[in-house]
DNA sequence: GGCTATTGCAA
DNA sequence: TATTGCAATAGCC
């Protein structure tokens, strides 16, 4: 790659007030080459997303270069440095950035000849080119839109969670008599089971477990553990989400932009960081209130608008097992957990209780988690014996999953790995250990990896239509954020219906199943008040 | 400042 | 001794 066509596509990119982010993330320069449609930045992708199609570790570009191909490259902290003293891209000499996206655009290029014939021979060739290449620009422009923060909620939430916690923590040195780190995980070990002599329920692997669940347990013995239980839900929302969104926000858009990484997880799944936006509190009140912060720029008259798959894990289930009880009950357009409850305790769907639903929703979310006794004991309250009744009475009923099952796991053994509908794959070398722990593990990996990674698969597809389709219609309304089976847009009044007969039409139609895919749509000003 | 362990947020 | 992630804090070197 000629060094000066790098340089003159750079140039306008330090105008960019997003580029800034590289400090960040070294590969965010290549992000914004690519956003603009810059053919020869693609090829950096191209080979990193073959790599990992291929099953090597997420490693970046200058070790797979090392790797591969056994050639060392220049670190980026030659050029902007590390820690403290880091500067951002933009502060780098144009000649000398120039010359580092050279050089990344010649090594990824390198790259992309040698993994070819690799690819295609474990039919990944398409996978790469019609699914993850497209979805990169799709992603980029998902980055550099961001998503607008109500700063000044959260400043004033900081301040309430101050003093609720400074209350919280003088109630319990009251009730103990002295000070304690409560954010120390040993000190509180010390404090509970030492000083005031409750029974540890769980170990880890260097003492006593002092987690929620185990906490749970203690609640009525000891008054300082609902304490203690309350200050670290506070301190937990304020340090992650009410203190550090706000120092996220970038100063020349004045919205927080994420960076998405396509190449770091196991299953195929995307995943979001600096800030991490797939995991936005929703679960309790607290929680909600961080997400209402979440706001559509101009509201009232644009809105943020969510678009989410119903049940797709358990649908992709349905389709990949052919079990007609779990087809049918989605057919039927039946409450999945409801279905299941009648068909475990054989009474008429009307008379299912919650307490039925609660333990029939816990085992069809552990069947795509590889599910054990152990688990369905701890998530359901039960003993391990009741657990593994549970498990029994549900494969008994869903004979069709319980032979899908096990036919996942001998084509594991066999192959040592699995693969999602579309192909894609997971190494799995231990799935043949001689140790149980190991090999157990390895059997959950694979019972779980082409259901989660189906729906992955799925949602990507879905994105790269709905962006096209946006583009066709010359619509205002911009894709903001993917939550694995949501997707979050900022949207005028005027195209809320287009754009929901856009999700409805574009998101079941990503992948033709047995079972249709049903989609949810909600909105509202903010990402807190929605539904 | 880097590393590991623990904890907890989401799907 | 349930899947996939990211990140904050403590405590060590």
């Amino acid at each position: 790659m000629p060094v000066e066509s790098v340089l003159a596509a750079i140039r306008p990119l330090f105008e960019s007030p997003i580029i800034s982010k590289c400090a960040h993330n070294a590969n965010y320069d290549m992000t914004v080459l690519t956003g603009q449609g810059i053919s020869f930045s693609n090829v950096d992708f191209d080979s990193m997303i073959a790599a990992h199609l291929l099953g090597r570790p997420a490693i970046g570009l200058k070790n797979l270069s090392l790797d591969v191909l056994n050639h060392e490259m220049t670190p980026i902290s030659d050029l902007i440095g590390k820690g403290k003293k880091q500067v951002t891209f933009d502060q780098v000499e144009i000649e000398v950035a120039g010359k580092y996206a050279a050089a990344d655009a010649d090594m990824t290029g390198r790259l992309r000849s040698t993994l070819e014939s690799p690819l295609a021979r474990d039919g990944l060739d398409l996978l790469l080119t019609d699914l993850e290449m497209p979805l990169v620009p799709v992603l980029v422009r998902m980055q550099r839109h961001g998503i607008k923060l109500d700063a000044g909620a959260l400043h004033e939430m900081s301040q309430d969670l101050n003093q609720q916690m400074y209350q919280v923590e003088e109630e319990l040195y009251r009730s103990i008599g002295h000070r304690v780190n409560i954010n120390s995980p040993l000190q509180l070990s010390d404090l509970l089971f030492k000083e005031l002599g409750l029974k540890p329920t769980k170990r880890t692997k260097t003492g006593y477990s002092t987690d929620a669940n185990s906490l749970e347990d203690l609640k009525e013995l000891h008054p300082a553990v609902k304490l203690i239980l309350e200050y670290r839900q506070v301190s937990k929302l304020k340090s992650t989400y009410v203190d550090a969104l706000p120092d996220m926000i970038n100063p020349e858009t004045g919205r927080v932009h994420t960076s998405y990484n396509q190449t770091g997880s196991a299953t195929g799944r995307i995943s979001s960081n600096d800030p991490n936006l797939q995991n936005i509190p929703i679960r309790t009140e607290l929680g909600r209130q961080v997400r209402r912060a979440f706001v559509a720029q101009n509201a009232p008259e644009w809105q943020l608008f969510s678009a989410d798959y119903s049940q797709i894990e358990l649908r992709v289930l349905a389709h990949m097992s052919q079990d007609s009880g779990l087809l049918d009950a989605f057919r039927r357009g039946e409450d999945i957990h409801s279905s299941t409850a009648s068909l475990m305790f054989e009474v008429p769907i009307n008379d299912v209780d919650s307490e039925m639903r609660r333990i029939a929703k816990v085992l069809n979310f552990g069947v795509i988690y590889g599910l054990s006794p152990h688990g369905i004991s701890q998530q359901t309250g039960f003993s391990r014996e009741e657990g593994a009744k549970f498990i029994d009475n549900y494969f008994s009923k869903y004979p069709g999953i319980s032979e899908y099952l096990d036919s996942v796991k001998f084509k594991a053994r066999a192959d040592q790995y699995v693969a999602t509908l579309i192909g894609r794959r997971r190494y799995l070398p231990d799935i043949n250990s001689g140790n149980f722990n190991v090999r157990g593990g390895a059997e959950r990996m694979a019972v779980n990896m082409p259901i989660q990674g189906t729906a992955a698969d799925i949602m990507k597809a879905a994105m790269i239509r709905v962006q096209s389709r946006l583009d066709e219609e010359e619509m205002r309304t911009k894709l903001l954020l993917q939550v694995h089976d949501e997707l979050v847009f900022e949207v005028p009044r005027e195209e809320m219906e287009l754009l929901k007969n856009l999700v409805f039409d574009e998101m079941p139609a990503a992948i033709d199943l047995d079972v249709t895919l049903k989609v949810d749509v909600k909105w509202a000003s903010n990402w807190g008040d929605m539904e």
